[in-house]
DNA sequence: TACAGATAAATTGTCAACAAAATTGATGTT
DNA sequence: AACATCAATTTTGTTGACAATTTATCTGTA
């Protein structure tokens, strides 16, 4: 077993600006607020303890959080248009299962983006940047010793969303928020179950061209490491499940 | 007067993407389904009939689309998180008035995204695609013909759209809707009355482009368009607002 | 007259009960 | 025994009413 649980928010890099005005909130008692109930559902999609396709019950939801059905609705409906839920009419509220087509979208919308990012970060000169991105390395090479695969995958998208948060485009952190997660759920989906080998110092690499001011080089081990990701996942074939069924069928 | 209305709809190029599966579509009567509210909301906003900071009231959208005042406050909220609107919590929501700061940020992001649809497009060689922009083109000529201002605007914007659903990457589409509903907003925010005389027939330069499949020319057109248009605008001061507010408190 | 406080109106936030739909399980027929 | 039909349960969708907060109005005092 190795399943001891890397601690969360070493650096925090969640909750995709607020939605609207900050509000007294509303930490009583055993009620969650809406912000919590989004958070440890996100959290869990993107640590996988939440799989694709896990149907989220209101009424379920609504007990395990000690909140109304209608504040979990209100979340899930959230959720799905951050495309990290499916909702089915009359059904119910889903974990997604992204195509291979949208994981191809994904990355393709990431690139730009992260190049995007790379140059405002190396555009602000601000050293209190660099130190944000070595702790967060640092965090990441924590859960790898521990061999957290799960905080693993989730530290993983929180380093290019605290990239996206410290490059100070706000719009950015936003999008690469959603991105983000919608990677992790992919990464799930796809990966050849062999190993996190691949894409280990990486972001080590990005942090210090970074520092270094090298943007070209920041920029080329960027892309190259979304493209080790999107190499890494077999996205020959269709999603798993289908897969299997079919698979099942013929035999 | 010259608010004769260009007909909509000429080319469809709206709904970013089914949030949930079909349903049979809500057409009974008077009553409005959800996708119809949001629709007609984002329209009105997006042709400025409601003016950046108009507040949107539950109980008197409620009564105008024959809905009830849950139904609304979904589809607000929904608008929200496409940062269209700004909820106040318990004071209601607002079309939303963005910053200066926003506005960069939005051209920022819009910038590697639309250089990315110009590329899917040469690559698809389509001749249907062409045609379907170059209708879109015509559209937008009669407009200007019309001297239809809020046409021309809305038009403007949709012409990117559909450009990013043409390209056939659906977040990439999605992504578009958004931002070009944003600056549908920044443009009536910070244009100076002066004329949309700037950006006139770029549209119509784009495409030919597109279609002689110029990579290198599409896309530099394309930047200089956004160039141009980010340019026209007053994003030297401050919103008119707080401007205004200020101004009258120092003298 | 101008301002502070308190009352009244309007609007948003929240919830719980009801209605509709789908899934599951049971029953009867071929 | 297998299939189709039907009933029962579970789950979602919707509505309306109630509570809490904000905004506007009114009154009294300096």
């Amino acid at each position: 077993m190795q399943t001891k649980t890397v601690k969360r928010r070493s650096v925090r890099a969640s909750s995709p600006a607020p939605l609207q005005d900050e509000r007294p909130a509303n930490d009583g008692e055993g009620g969650a607020s809406d912000l919590e109930i989004y958070e440890r559902i996100i959290t869990s999609i993107m640590e996988h303890r939440l799989p694709p396709g896990t149907k989220l019950g209101e009424d379920k939801l609504a007990n395990i959080f000690g909140a109304s059905r209608a504040r979990v609705r209100q979340v899930l409906a959230r959720l799905a248009l951050e495309r990290v839920v499916v909702l089915h009419p009359n059904r119910g509220a889903f974990v997604a299962e992204p195509t291979v087509e949208d994981a191809r979208e994904v990355f393709e919308v990431r690139r730009p983006l992260e190049a995007l990012v790379v140059r405002r970060i190396i555009a602000k000169k601000d050293p209190a940047i660099i130190a944000r991105l070595r702790a967060h390395v640092e965090a990441e090479e924590a859960a790898r010793a521990a061999r957290d695969r799960r905080a693993i995958i989730r530290l993983s998208g929180e380093y290019h969303i605290l990239l996206a948060e410290l490059s100070g485009n706000a719009l950015t952190a936003r999008l690469m928020h959603e991105l983000a997660s919608l990677t992790c759920l992919i990464i799930f989906l796809y990966d050849a179950p062999s190993v996190p080998a691949c894409r280990d110092q990486e972001h080590s690499e990005i942090t210090q061209a970074l520092a270094d001011r090298d943007e070209a080089t920041a920029i080329r081990l960027m892309t190259e490491h979304l493209e080790h990701v999107e190499a890494c996942l077999d996205l020959s074939r269709g999603r798993p499940e289908e897969l299997d069924l079919e698979a099942a069928l013929a035999s």
